[in-house]
DNA sequence: TGATATAATGTTACATTGTAACATTAAAGT
DNA sequence: ACTTTAATGTTACAATGTAACATTATATCA
């Protein structure tokens, strides 16, 4: 068994989040390809191990699992990824470099983002989610953007 | 004539921005109704002005107007706002605070988070894009939760 | 255990956002 | 006016997601 994996469902025990089955899979199936992956490409590969999923499997799935932090949703495009730290607590926040062209995502923790937008929640009594979404071009596609 | 629109077609005559007459009336629905619009939405209103108009119109539109700065897109719920400096310039930087219950969103220019970013940026090699999308709860929306 | 309540999953149908490929129309240049 | 180019319209489709209801597991308790 893949040691991530032992990781969460410690964790989930601990902190009284039953999984199921299906997201037991789900789990798997993200963290072993471990590249961001959409709903439809989590299906795909879930219905190799349950052909009778579809996509309300997944979407109810994902929402347990992106509300329990123990997945990311990625607005931009529209991907779930496994938290690095294989489990996000409430006051732990985290920060995404998503590259605009080719989707790659880098899970960062930057003291002074988060101390800002911590000030700015204050500021304007917003209450933030986690993670921070941060767009851009990443190193690779700023090369190929000169060639 | 609206206000606004006066001074974004300046603001396109003086950058060499070349507005077809949809655009136009795309940019005109944005600002008169002020509140964040899907592209949905968007077609809607221009349909009342132009009955052929479709959704590849507004989409071709809508990218040329975000790829000017004269409006952000808005990833998390797909809509799109003008921006509240009327026009974006590259080295412009914003943030949006979007509701993710309501979908409210406040425009604000925080030099810490601006600082934050760029530096994130030089460390990573990474070319950030503008605006910087930040979720959470408004201040309306935490009272719902709370009666 | 077996009946019943509750939660999870499956099924069908649909709404929304967006794109691809090609046809038509408008605008600009000669 | 003819040609070229850009903008727009048309059709068809793909992807993401949700709503409503049916079925199947799972848990609870008499």
């Amino acid at each position: 068994m893949h040691l991530k994996i032992e990781k969460i469902i410690e964790y989930c025990l601990a902190n009284n989040i039953l999984l199921t089955n299906q997201q037991s899979l789900i789990i798997k199936i993200i963290t072993e390809i471990a590249s961001p992956l959409t709903a439809n490409e989590i299906l795909h590969e879930l219905q190799k191990l349950n052909p009778k999923a579809n996509r309300m499997t997944i979407h109810r799935a994902l929402e347990i699992l992106v509300k329990n932090g123990i997945i990311h949703k990625v607005a931009f495009n529209h991907t779930y990824k496994l938290c690095d730290h294989l489990y996000c607590k409430h006051d732990h926040h985290c920060q995404i470099l998503v590259c605009q062209e080719c989707g790659n995502q880098t899970e960062i923790h930057n003291l002074k983002i988060t101390e800002a937008l911590l000030e700015i929640g204050k500021t304007y009594n917003f209450n933030l989610a986690n993670p921070l979404e941060i767009t851009g071009l990443c190193t690779k596609c700023q090369m190929k953007g000169t060639l």
